[in-house]
DNA sequence: TTACATTGTGTAACAAGTACACACAAACCT
DNA sequence: AGGTTTGTGTGTACTTGTTACACAATGTAA
């Protein structure tokens, strides 16, 4: 096994959607007193290690999300670094970080990525960490400077998710149209008219309608389509906008 | 004067509009053998350092831009991290580190950074290195991974330039209309219609005319205006639009 | 005075965005 | 079997934005 960087690392803002709403996945930090049990640190971080000598930012991304959900071949995107001097020197992050003993380094560094997963289909693991999804909305207590990170990602996932099509990463396979609807509604924080929603996915060529309908709906069963990333490559061009 | 650390750098794009091409500006890198004078390298790169101890990335990347052009309060904007495990492997890269005696580390992580700078009011300085701007549409050979950071920054700049209104950083205070047309087709790379550009950009209650002319062209002179930042703070809600 | 370069302007046709209401299908309940 | 519930699916009128396109006006230089 190769050393880490002690001065490096890698955390990821790992989103997922339940069809309801927009989640992450946070890792919990917890730390007892060795004599007396008592909690010194109980909070939450974002998923995240130092990198490897020999390994660049997007393997090391890609290795601590597969670790978290089993999952490989998801889709990763650099975000933001972040450098800040003082970004781990609150008194519960620095005993956090006396506690290791991994030979970090005084000031780290480290290079955010989000990722976008259906966390329908996601069986967590990680044994030895208390690991959970949180909506955004409803977040815990941050420990280091993962809220401010956080919130970056947020930020850039609402930019990138008004100029191309990457809310698909987030849904099943099949979905239907009030799922995409909800998808956007949820990351970017505003309703949107049903009708004219429809009118305008429906636009896209890579929009495939199948010959299937919802399950099991306790209602009018829905039609199910596929995102065809081979017809968006394809038709590029015609700039994806979601103003709305 | 504070340490450097030894494993990462922040490597400044510096754009630069001359109201004509949008251009870069580099420093050259030149090695002579010692013995014969031969010219073991002779290339350029991009502005750029390792950081200090006590220092984060926007003051490490404003260090750098002030060292080159002698300016301060430059729109700066971090763009992406570069990790590459290989990133300075090339036999001439390492050729020049082993040369440099400063205690940098084999494997160095970069971030980088974009400023945008109006070009004609800059009289570049950094006595020991010669330091030249280039039109984006004419590089020279670039070294380390130079190449690919300024691609990347191009990008991004594109991106952002569609939705901010971020051209007015690269035009003197007082610019035309064509001044600024000029720019967005040069960094979008297409040509827009002259009629239409001023419809939209006279929509944008951001740019102020003023009661002045443009002095000295051998043709009718044009009006000047301003950005007001200001009123583009306040009336950010209009979203920014630049498809045509 | 003339040639030149560049500024400044309007409109018609078309495409896209917005706001808005009602019938339909399936499941569930009784 | 019939009614209730819940979410699906559809159209149109209005407003707004996008595109394509040509000619007169202004100042400079010869």
């Amino acid at each position: 096994m190769s050393k880490i960087i002690p001065n490096i690392s890698v955390d990821c803002v790992i989103f997922g959607f339940d069809s309801n709403q927009l989640n992450v996945l946070l890792v919990e930090r917890k730390l007892l007193d060795e004599q007396t049990s008592e909690t010194l640190i109980d909070d939450w971080t974002l998923a995240g290690y130092h990198i490897f000598e020999e390994e660049d930012f997007d393997t090391a991304a890609a290795r601590i999300l597969k670790r978290l959900s089993g999952l490989d071949h998801i889709y990763l995107e650099q975000f933001y670094a972040f450098g800040g001097v003082n970004r781990l020197n609150k008194p519960k992050d620095q005993l956090w970080l006396k506690h290791q003993h991994e030979g970090f380094s005084d000031r780290i560094v480290t290079v955010g990525y989000y990722s976008l997963i259906d966390n329908t289909s996601v069986t967590l693991s990680l044994k030895e960490r208390n690991v959970k999804w949180f909506p955004v909305s409803e977040l815990p207590e941050l420990g280091f400077d993962h809220e401010e990170i956080l919130q970056k990602a947020l930020e850039k996932l609402r930019t990138k998710l008004r100029n191309e099509p990457i809310g698909f990463e987030l849904l099943p396979e099949k979905f239907t149209i009030s799922q995409l609807q909800r998808l956007y509604e949820s990351i970017l924080g505003q309703s949107l008219d049903r009708r004219n929603f429809r009118k305008k996915v429906m636009q896209m060529k890579y929009l495939i309608p199948l010959n299937e309908k919802q399950k099991d709906v306790k209602h009018k069963p829905a039609q199910l389509f596929l995102f065809s990333k081979d017809v968006y490559e394809r038709t590029k061009k015609e700039r994806f906008d979601f103003t709305m």
